[in-house]
DNA sequence: TTTTATTTGTCCGTATGTATG
DNA sequence: ACATACATACGGACAAATAAA
C-alpha cells in the first residue's frame, strides 16, 4: 500500500476492503483473510488492518469474533411483524425472488407433539381430535430465510387437498373460502437450532435463531392456526411498530 | 415406587418430580439427577424415568438436552411489546418485584461506539455532538432479566443529574419535564452473550439472548432515546399484538 | 478430556508528520 | 525557532477465545 497520498493508509486499505466486499470477491457470510495475512498484504503493520477493520465493522459491513475471524456480514431482511403474515408478499417487498419449498405435510394427533397442550387451546380442539402439520422452509434468492410448522384443524373441509396443491398458505385458504386471516398474537424468544434445523437452513451450529409462535385467525376471528417459525438471526430481524 | 395402585407408575413418577419442582427443592434452572440416579431413587427401570421426563418436558416445566441433562425450565416472563416502554410497570404486573441497577452513566462522542451510524441518524444528531449512555440491569426477584444501553442526546437539559437521582428512567424524565414517552419502533435479533454479559445476567455461555434496538420519542414525536437491550431467552418472551 | 495451533484483543513502547500557538 | 498536542504507523509481547488434533 503506498504512503505518503494525504490520505492514512488504514481509510485506503478499508476502502479496498469494502470494494472487495461489494464486487463480491468475498461472499456474504465468507470469511476474511486472518489480520496477519491482510497486513502481509496490504505490507503493512497488523494495528493498521486492524484499525480498518474496526471501521468496516463499526458500519456492519463485517462482523469480527474473538478467537474466529472477521466474517462478511449477510444482509438482513427486515421482517415488520403486522396484522397479515403474508411470506412471499414480504420478501418480494426487499426485491428477492421468494420460494416456499413444502417439507412435509400430514395429518396427527397433537398428542404426539410436544406443543400437544398449546394447540389444543389456542385452536379449541376437542381431545383426540386431528391437526394438519404443514413443514415449510421460505427461501429468498436461494437463502433460507426461515422453517415453519403450521397448525390447522383438521376439520377444515378441503384444506389438505387445497395445501397440496397450492405454493402459498394464502393461496390454499382461498380456496376453501377463507379469504383473509389475521395475526392475532406472536411469541418471540430465541434458542440454538437442532442439527436438522441447521441442514436445512444452511446455517452454522453456533448461531442462534428467533422463535415465533404465532396465532393466526380468521377475519370472523375464529382460530385458524398456530404457526412455529424459526429465522437464522443473521439474515431475519423482527420489526415492530406499536399503533395503539 | 409401589406399583399395582391403578396409576401408570411413570405418572406417580412426574407427578413427583412436579412437586419435587414445584416444591423448589430443584431451583429453576438447576439440573435433574442423570435418568439413571432417579431409576435407581424409584426403584424402576430407565425407560419409566424417561416417559416421566418426556411428559414434563412436553409441559415445558423441564428441558432435556441431547448429552448434557435435564434442566429445570425458569419461569418465563412474557414482555409485551406495547407503545409505552416501562420495565417495572412490566414486571410488576407479573407479582415480581422490579429493581433497576445502574451500572454506569457516561457523556461520551457516539464516533466511539459501535453503534456511531444509527444513534446519529435516529436522535438527529451533528457531528462531534456528545450523548448520554446509561447502562441499566434491569432485575426480578433477584434474577437478572435484562441489560440495557440508553442513549440519550446530550442536549437535554439536567438529564445526567435526574438519571443519577432517580431510580427509574421515567422518573428521570419526568424531572426534566418530559411526561410521557413513545416506543417508535422495535428491532428484535438474537445472538450469544459476551462473557461479561453472562456474568451480569447469571447466565451460561451458549444460551441466547434476545436482541432488541427501541427506538423512543416524546409524545410530540421527537427523537428521544435509542435503547439497545438483550434478554436471557429462557427468561423471558417478548409479545407482539398487532392493532392495525 | 487435554493439548496445541490459530486468531483476535489488549497492552507496552517508539517514532514521525502535522497543526497550533 | 520552539514547545505542545494529536493522529498515524510500527514493533513486540502476552492474554483470551476458538478450533482441531
Amino acid at each position: 500500500m503506498a504512503r505518503a497520498t494525504g490520505i492514512a493508509v488504514w481509510t485506503r486499505i478499508a476502502a479496498q476492503l469494502r470494494e472487495d466486499i461489494a464486487s463480491g470477491a468475498i461472499v456474504p457470510g465468507g470469511r476474511l483473510p486472518p489480520e496477519a495475512a491482510l497486513a502481509s498484504r496490504f505490507a503493512v503493520n497488523r494495528h493498521t488492518v486492524r484499525r480498518a477493520l474496526e471501521d468496516l465493522a463499526r458500519d456492519r459491513l463485517i462482523r469480527i469474533e474473538h478467537g474466529r475471524g472477521s466474517f462478511v456480514a449477510e444482509p438482513v431482511l427486515d421482517y415488520q411483524i403486522n396484522l397479515r403474515p403474508r411470506f412471499s408478499e414480504w420478501v418480494r417487498r426487499h426485491n428477492r425472488e421468494p420460494f416456499g419449498d413444502k417439507l412435509s405435510l400430514r395429518m396427527i394427533d397433537p398428542a404426539d407433539l410436544p406443543e400437544c397442550t398449546i394447540i389444543r387451546e389456542v385452536l379449541g380442539l376437542a381431545a383426540g381430535e386431528p391437526v394438519l402439520e404443514l413443514l415449510r422452509r421460505g427461501t429468498a434468492d436461494a437463502r433460507p430465510l426461515s422453517l415453519s410448522r403450521h397448525i390447522f384443524p383438521a376439520r377444515l373441509e378441503g384444506l389438505h387437498a387445497a395445501l397440496l396443491n397450492h405454493a402459498t398458505i394464502t393461496a390454499a385458504l382461498a380456496q376453501i373460502g377463507i379469504a383473509d386471516y389475521l395475526r392475532l398474537r406472536s411469541r418471540i424468544t430465541c434458542r440454538m437450532p437442532t442439527p436438522r434445523e441447521c441442514a436445512l437452513l444452511e446455517l452454522e451450529r453456533d448461531a442462534p435463531v428467533l422463535h415465533c409462535e404465532n396465532v393466526n385467525v380468521t377475519a370472523a376471528n375464529t382460530p385458524l392456526e398456530l404457526c412455529f417459525a424459526i429465522y437464522p438471526s443473521h439474515r431475519v430481524a423482527l420489526i415492530v411498530e406499536p399503533t395503539a
